[in-house]
DNA sequence: GTACTCAGTATCCATTGGTTACTGTCGGCA
DNA sequence: TGCCGACAGTAACCAATGGATACTGAGTAC
C-alpha cells in the first residue's frame, strides 16, 4: 500500500471549484495531467502490474500482453523508462536478452493501478449488464 | 458469463504465470480489459473525478477540463452512461441544461481514481527528473 | 551454409482524438 | 419584426496514436 503525503486530490478539487486553477489536474499544461494521459495509455498499466511481480524480458510480456505489436511494446517501455517507471538492461548474448526490471517508483505505482483492477474485475458484470440495457433502449 | 468472486489481482497475477490464461486480465478478449481500456482513455477518469463532488452540467465539465473538444466530451458522456457510470438528465427548458450525475457504480471508481491522481501529484517531479536525465544521455 | 532465437525496425493502414464551424430553440431587446 | 445570445450539442475535416505484417542482425546449433 503506498502511502502518500500530499492533500488528497480529492480535497484540492473541492476547494478549486471557487479559485484560479493553479498547479492542479484539471489545468491541461499542468504536469500532473501529462502523468494521468501517461498511466492512461493503452498498455502502461498492464505493463506495471505484469512487471511489480519481478523483472521480464521483451517476449515475455509480448507474450503476457496478448496482442500487442512489438512496435507499440518497444514504444510503451522506452516511455516508461524514460519517465523512470522502469530500467532497461541489455545482456550482450546470443540471442540477445533484455531484461525490463521496475524501479521503486514503478512498484509505487503498483498498489493504486492493482486497486483499478480490482475494481475492473469485481465490476464487469455490472459494467456489461449497463451496456445492454442502454443497447435496449431504441433512442440509443 | 463473467465469474467475479474475485481475489486479488496481483495474486491472479502470481498464479498465472503458470497457468492457461483463463478470464483474466492479460487474456485481450477478457471483458476486465476492455473495462480497463475505457477507463484508461484519455478523459473519464477525469470525469469521475469532477462528478464525484456532485452533479455538473455539460459546460461546466467543459470549463473545468480545459481545452476539451465538445464532440469528445459527448463521446465520452455518452460511452460512460453506457457503461453504467453517471446519468443523463436533460431539463425542456431553454436555453437547455443537461445534468450529468455519477451513479453508484461511478463513485465506487472514483476512490481508487483519486489514489492514482494522488500518486501522480505526488510523483511529478521525480517523473520529470527521471525525464530531463533520460534526455541528457546522447545515446536516447 | 541453412535454420533458428531474440529484440527489436520499417512500412503501411485503422482508429481515436482534436479543431473549427454550424444547428435549433426560445427569451430578451430595439 | 428582426437580431442577439445562451446552451448543448452535430458535421466535416485533419492530426496523432495504435496496430498488423514483414524484415534485420548477430551468432550458435545442425
Amino acid at each position: 500500500m503506498v502511502t502518500i503525503a500530499a492533500p488528497r486530490l480529492i480535497d484540492r478539487l473541492r476547494s478549486q471549484r471557487t479559485q484560479a486553477p493553479e498547479g492542479d489536474l484539471f489545468d491541461p499544461d499542468c504536469p500532473t495531467r501529462l502523468v494521468l494521459d501517461r498511466i492512461g495509455d493503452k498498455w502502461t498499466a498492464l505493463v506495471v502490474l505484469l512487471l511489480s511481480d519481478g523483472p521480464m524480458r521483451f517476449s515475455e510480456l509480448r507474450g503476457q500482453l496478448g496482442r500487442i505489436a512489438p512496435k507499440v511494446l518497444t514504444q510503451t517501455l522506452r516511455r516508461m523508462e524514460r519517465d523512470g517507471l522502469l530500467t532497461r538492461e541489455v545482456f550482450a548474448e546470443v540471442p540477445p536478452r533484455v531484461q525490463y526490471t521496475l524501479t521503486d517508483l514503478g512498484h509505487s505505482l503498483s498498489g493504486p493501478l492493482a486497486a483499478i483492477g480490482d475494481w475492473a474485475e469485481a465490476n464487469v458484470g455490472r459494467i456489461t449488464a449497463a451496456q445492454t440495457a442502454y443497447d435496449a433502449v431504441p433512442g440509443n
